[in-house]
DNA sequence: AAATGTGAAGTTGTTCACAGCT
DNA sequence: AGCTGTGAACAACTTCACATTT
């Protein structure tokens, strides 16, 4: 089964499963349905049942998936077993709240730097955090092989940075700035825009 | 032209269309093709024009649109024209980073209140902000007639701040709590989840 | 001539219906 | 009997092809 012709909202619902699937692990269940997963996962069972046939066949029928084996194969498909080292670049509030969000660490990821190019020494709440100047960022990719960036720059600087890391080797980009980075295919780009998701949610709100 | 056959995503690609007007605008560019709009939002053109007859007809053929006409035009749609209340519930790292973001504001969102089970006054970088009370938000809510609210506490009390948030009169929800809410058909969830997105770009590292 | 607006065709993603295991 | 796995039907979304307007 060729990976590209699998839907990416698949990827993503792999991602809830996930979570259901350790949430059903540390109460203690074994076994569950796709039924009752799809429900926990807010899909069809049909659906779930059709995302998993993507990679292979995993439960047994009559009885369902036993929840440590699925859990374990997911987070293998996902690349999520071994700890992945990510940076961040651009330190500004948002930067500086995901460097001070310890969500990622529960999740298999690991910040082993954070870039600005006005580098320095933060204080967040109790903690304090070295800020690197952009000229250190090759020394730091190259050592901890990194292939993933979180990037929280200022849009008019984006692209620029965008450019800089894949250069370095990065291939996978997750962009806070509200603006179309234009890359080449092998990268995967992901966006989050805030602004975005309220616009959105604004339009629903005049019924 | 029911609202309710429009793709959600022509929704949020209205939001791209409307940033990338904004910069024409500003650069001084009265009029634009399909064409060179779409390229800007990173879409085709056909998807552009098919967007934007959802919602009626706004070009001159022959000749393109007028920037500063479309852009209104989807503002209005957006419900961005006028200043939108929110507020933000659940005030630890990112909800103290998403306080002292400024984007929200220049994107006609304007937040007239943070809360948190722990009230208190807190200090980021250069400004103060006031968290207050659950026990506060019926009140700024009525207060300002407030219809939309961002999420950002743990996901163990996710599910039941949404529900007082619903009952209070909140009908839009930006959920960045790691969970499934369950709502009514009404009401409108957005979710954004940092880890499930790097998760997604990392099963894309591994080719 | 240039560019929009749109029905029809094509593509992608979801759900159904049921065959096939355990 | 119960539940998975999957081809086929269906639905949603995107793109094409071209008629239409300036």
């Amino acid at each position: 089964m060729l990976r590209t012709e699998i839907p990416r909202k698949a990827i993503y619902r792999l991602s809830v499963y996930s979570r259901c699937l350790r949430r059903l692990e540390n109460n203690g269940i074994h076994t569950v349905s796709s039924e009752v997963l799809a429900k926990a996962a807010g899909v069809k069972s049909t659906q779930l049942r059709k995302d998993l046939t993507y990679f292979g066949q995993f439960g047994t029928r009559g009885l369902g998936y036993d929840v440590r084996q699925l859990s374990e194969m997911i987070s293998e498909l996902l690349g999520t077993k071994s700890l992945q080292p990510v940076v961040i670049v651009g330190i500004g509030n948002l930067g500086r709240a995901l460097l001070s969000y310890r969500g990622f660490e529960r999740e298999g990821f690991e910040i082993v730097g954070a870039f600005d190019s006005r580098p320095g020494q933060y204080l967040s709440g109790d903690m304090s955090m070295e800020v690197q100047a952009m000229d250190k960022l090759p020394k730091v990719i190259d050592k901890h092989v990194v292939k993933m960036a979180i990037l929280c720059v200022p849009p008019n600087s984006a692209q620029e940075v965008a450019n800089k890391l894949i250069k370095l080797g990065a291939v996978a980009l997750l962009n806070f700035a509200p603006i179309v980075l234009s890359v080449p295919d092998e990268i995967t780009v992901n966006n989050v825009n805030l602004a975005m998701e309220l616009e959105n949610l604004s339009y629903f709100i005049n019924e």
